[in-house]
DNA sequence: AAGACGAAAGTGGTTGA
DNA sequence: TCAACAACTTTCGTCTT
């Protein structure tokens, strides 16, 4: 796939992913960071003062964002930048330095809370650490630009849990997520709009291809099936079927053909319900990839020998 | 009787003036 | 900010197996 490193040393997984933007490989199995020294493309850390650049120092323990205070505090000055200055701007300093104390500990609380229920929804969605990890680094950043504000502290959770599986492309859909946190889809999806777009985060779409290892176990259906499913959608995704279509349908259509190619047939009703879409969406999918793919043939053949 | 099919109307979100 | 628009859903009647 990328580089030198094709297998997990820790679970022996070939199921590796590059993130540009971090410049890390990450095993989608387990989670674990199989090379981060790759070439780092996100934005360094700026520095302000003394106190800001030694806390950035990129040396020390790790810095983790499932810990509510990634092991750092924040503080407003330190005493002997205090005492540089005069009576009435020291006054000023103390207030400030009270009100920086109330914000954050009601910040820190905030995230003590929040991220135990993110714990709680990714535990039961059998998340990866490092997904985990990415939505408690987005929902930090969101607490301390505010975005929590007006907007339920489980929905922001959910969204940032949601963000953080499309970049780690492992797909969850919001039917998922809605039913792990018990927050409504569209509350989710508002959420996860705001946050992404305020704290500046692309995502690509996701690849139809992430869903059909999943929706296939729950189906029940033979690794030959599922592979050709990918196939099929790689086709699909020549002739074009595939951009601004919900890519769970199209991947519950694909998996349907070849459930019936593979003389494994489900029906449209039990396809739909796994992907949470529609027996219609499976059915218009379905019909394009027929007509554009040229399968009616085939389709023909595995009827006649399984009647 | 169950599943597949398709038409029609409704929903929520995006886009472009 | 509003209207046009595409994708998807819901609902329902008909056809096929």
């Amino acid at each position: 796939m990328v580089g030198f490193i094709k297998k997990c040393p820790e679970c022996g997984s070939i199921n590796l992913f590059l993130n540009q933007d971090k410049g890390e490989v990450i095993c989608k199995d387990c989670g674990l960071v199989v090379e981060d020294k790759m070439v780092d493309f996100s934005q360094e850390w700026r520095e302000f003062d003394s106190e800001s650049a030694e806390k950035r120092r990129r040396t020390g323990a790790p810095m983790t964002y499932t810990q509510y205070d990634q092991g750092l505090g924040t503080e407003v000055g330190r005493k002997a930048d205090l005492y540089a200055l005069g009576g009435k701007d020291r006054n000023k300093f103390f207030r400030l330095r009270k009100w920086q104390y109330r914000i954050s500990t009601a910040i820190e609380r905030n995230l003590k809370l929040a991220l135990a229920e993110l714990k709680r929804v990714a535990s039961y969605l059998k998340l990866p650490a490092s997904v985990e990890e990415e939505a408690a680094r987005i929902y930090t950043l969101s607490v301390q630009r505010g975005l929590v504000r007006g907007r339920s502290m489980e929905s922001v959770v959910a969204g940032a849990l949601y963000a953080a599986c499309r970049r780690h492309e492992v797909p969850r859909t919001l039917d998922e997520l809605s039913e792990a946190s018990g927050i409504e889809k569209k509350e989710i999806g508002r959420t996860y709009r705001f946050v992404t777009r305020e704290l500046g985060i692309t995502i690509l779409p996701s690849n139809p291809a992430d869903y059909i290892p999943r929706f296939a176990s729950s189906l029940k259906l033979s690794p030959e099936t599922q592979s050709n499913a990918v196939e099929i959608l790689e086709m699909a995704q020549k002739a074009e079927l595939t951009s601004g279509r919900g890519p769970t349908g199209i991947a519950a259509a694909a998996l349907y053909v070849s459930a019936l190619l593979h003389g494994e047939k489900r029906t449209q009703r039990e396809v739909a319900d796994v992907a949470g879409v529609t027996e219609v969406t499976i059915r218009n999918r379905y019909k394009e990839l027929l007509d554009k793919l040229k399968l009616e043939k085939e389709i023909k053949k595995t009827r006649k020998k399984n009647p």
